[in-house]
RNA sequence: GGGGUCGUAGUUCAGUUGGUUAGAACGCCUGCCUGUCACGCAGGAGGUCGCGAGUUCGAGUCUCGUCGGCCCCGCCA
């Protein structure tokens, strides 16, 4: 089909442009036929302009305008007019002119589409997902890709200025299952191997620092076998930065910059540097989690002082064990029912908690099941520890440090959302956590795992306790939180054999293994490794935060479902025999 | 692996105690309409009630199983 290029977009054209001879391509956004005048409001991903189809303008071209529906892609060749009084539209930046056709041709006709092409649409996401390409041409995600791809610029811009270079590393390497699940990809020239799909680009770069390429970026996706939630999926997006010489000061200064500027350029805010720092430990015990929401208060405080001697056992037992009894205070919530109560019971109890301990602070005395066991001098040093006023509600929980931390954690976002905590407009609230554990236990197969990964480099100062007490190894590791999702994570990194293997050892991975599976690292670092370190940033995650999304998958072009299967083109998919039999797959 | 929730025209939903021909709105189609922009008016078409068993004289409705979407726990170095 012959047509003429646009000579202008559909966000393009304005008053300006008043009788000149234009030419639009777009898609029929909507149709307005009133028998003797057509509107047609046509659509690109610049905007919309109303095209208008008059007999007395243009009888043949009026006479084909009947026939366009919804969707259809067409070119059309028109001249610029001034609407008419008060038939202006200020919705539209286009609102002032239209263009009077002269001549359509339907470049392609389109089937009436599943869902409107629209923002605010109101469709099951299963549809949309299986309709992408539709999907995708609606306001909010175009919006939302573009938002993405500003990002991408602002940051390769960024570290461009600054002397990182981006070098692309592989994406088929070998399978290093020491964290999450590998996807694993046969070999056809080799019978019986893998290579794995990168879950992180880590040893490659930290390789480059060997290769003394000193500082180091890549966007670069990455891959994980691991169950799906809002924020994950099974492949993702990483900004990956590997620095030589430097210290953690100076990986947080890089960031913070990033940060600031990518503040300024997508929300045209000014942030405030350098970022506020919480450890590990001080997000756990008053936050209950390792990436807090700080966009509001609801601060959990340590009991143990107050219950030290408590007659109530779960108390004083949880102190004596090295355990901990943490309060969330629930501001003017004293009045909640019991049935509310049981409901918020049920919640933690369904999270892993045995139980959920409320009281309500009532004038001079506290209301709760377990008041009977508490002495008049506890109820009153909880009252003021939790810094509680008559009709608020304390929930307290006990037991194991982390766990029960975490649980209150959960807990405080509950509460969060009853209480309508974070305001729409509350400020966007970013920090680091540091001082991360170097491990953590697993108790299923009794064994300390790196928290981080196996290459991050203890507190130089711990080091002496890596085998005496691992639990208490401080890693040099850093996360950046921002709303209460980790955007990006980091440490410095082990560049000494000796260290490294004394880390591999406390891991309980033999020299063999170590061998087996990072020998080539190991071997790298024998010839002059620098001291470096880095951090890699969650761009779907950012994306999402950015854009005011709930979800990654909104900002993700073909995103998968919670089941990892992309709904559009139906992978995965079996194949067929022969291409197994190929990569020496028996066939069941 | 576990918990929760949803599945009925193209779409969003309603559907009583199990009971005749499963409804509404929007969308779609046809006709009328020269300034609409949620155009209006009139008419019409459109259903494997996710799928499969079972109970029953009779199932959208009850039971069991199964598939799929979403959220969460575990998991995610």
């Amino acid at each position: 089909m012959k047509f003429k290029t646009r000579t202008h977009t559909c966000g393009e054209l304005r008053e300006q442009n008043l009788g000149q001879e234009v030419v639009l391509n777009g898609w029929v956004d909507t149709r307005r036929d009133l028998g003797g005048v057509i509107f047609i409001d046509l659509r690109d991903r610049y905007g919309i302009t109303q095209i208008v189809f008059e007999p007395g303008f243009n009888s043949e071209a009026h006479n084909d305008g009947k026939e366009l529906r919804n969707e259809y892609v067409v070119s059309v060749e028109g001249v610029v007019r001034k609407r008419p009084a008060d038939t202006e539209n200020p919705e539209l930046a286009t609102g002032l002119i239209d263009v009077m056709v002269k001549k359509v041709i339907i470049l392609n006709e389109a089937k009436t589409t599943p869902f409107p092409i629209e923002d605010n649409i109101d469709t099951h996401e299963e549809l949309r997902l299986k309709y992408r390409y539709l999907d995708l041409r609606r306001p909010a995600l175009q919006k939302n890709l573009l938002l993405r791809h500003k990002l991408y610029q602002v940051v390769r811009n960024y570290f461009d200025k600054n002397n990182f270079i981006e070098v692309e590393t592989p994406v088929l390497m070998k399978s290093t299952p020491e964290g999450a699940r590998d996807y694993l990809v046969p070999s056809r020239l080799h019978k019986g191997r893998f290579y794995a799909l990168p879950q992180s680009p880590q040893t490659y770069k930290q390789i480059l620092m060997v290769s003394g390429f000193d500082r180091y970026f890549q966007i670069v996706k990455c891959f994980r076998d691991e169950d799906l939630r809002a924020d994950r999926q099974p492949e993702f997006t990483q900004i990956d930065v590997e620095m030589s010489f430097i210290d953690q000061e100076n990986i947080f200064e890089t960031v913070e910059s990033l940060m600031k500027r990518l503040y300024k350029e997508i929300w045209n805010k000014d942030l405030q540097i350098p970022i506020p720092r919480l450890t590990f430990d001080e997000a756990m015990e008053s936050y209950g989690s390792d990436k807090p929401d700080l966009r509001f208060g609801l601060k959990m405080v340590t009991l143990n002082n107050v219950f030290a001697n408590s007659e109530f056992k779960l108390f004083s037992d949880a102190v004596s064990s090295s355990g901990i009894i943490t309060g969330l205070l629930a501001k003017g919530c004293g009045s909640y029912t019991r049935n509310q109560l049981d409901v918020l019971t049920d919640f933690i109890k369904k999270l892993g908690a045995g139980g959920l301990i409320w009281i309500r602070v009532k004038e001079d005395d506290i209301e709760a099941p377990v008041a009977k066991f508490f002495s008049d001098e506890e109820k009153k040093a909880l009252v003021k520890e939790m810094n509680a006023v008559p009709d608020d509600l304390i929930f307290i929980l006990s037991g194991k440090k982390l766990k029960t931390l975490n649980l209150m954690g959960y807990m405080r976002l509950e509460m969060a959302r009853r209480l309508d905590a974070i305001k729409p407009d509350a400020e966007p609230a970013l920090l680091w956590v540091t001082d991360f554990p170097l491990f953590e236990y697993d108790e299923e197969t009794q064994r300390h795992y790196a928290m981080h990964h196996p290459f991050t480099s203890p507190r130089l100062e711990d080091v002496d306790m890596m085998e005496s007490a691992p639990e208490k190894v401080k890693a040099r590791a850093y996360d950046l939180v921002l709303n209460g999702s980790e955007i990006a994570g980091g440490s410095i990194r082990i560049h000494n054999a000796e260290l490294q293997s004394k880390m591999f050892k406390a891991l309980g991975i033999s020299d063999e293994e170590a061998e087996l599976k990072f020998g080539f690292l190991m071997n790298a670092f024998k010839y002059g490794a620098p001291p470096h370190g880095g951090i890699a940033f969650g761009v779907d995650r950012m994306c999402m935060i950015f854009a005011g999304e709930q979800s990654i998958r909104e900002v993700i072009a073909f995103p998968k479902t919670a089941s990892a299967i992309s709904l559009m083109d139906e992978s995965p998919s079996s194949v067929s025999e022969e291409q197994l039999k190929e990569l020496h797959i028996k066939v069941r």
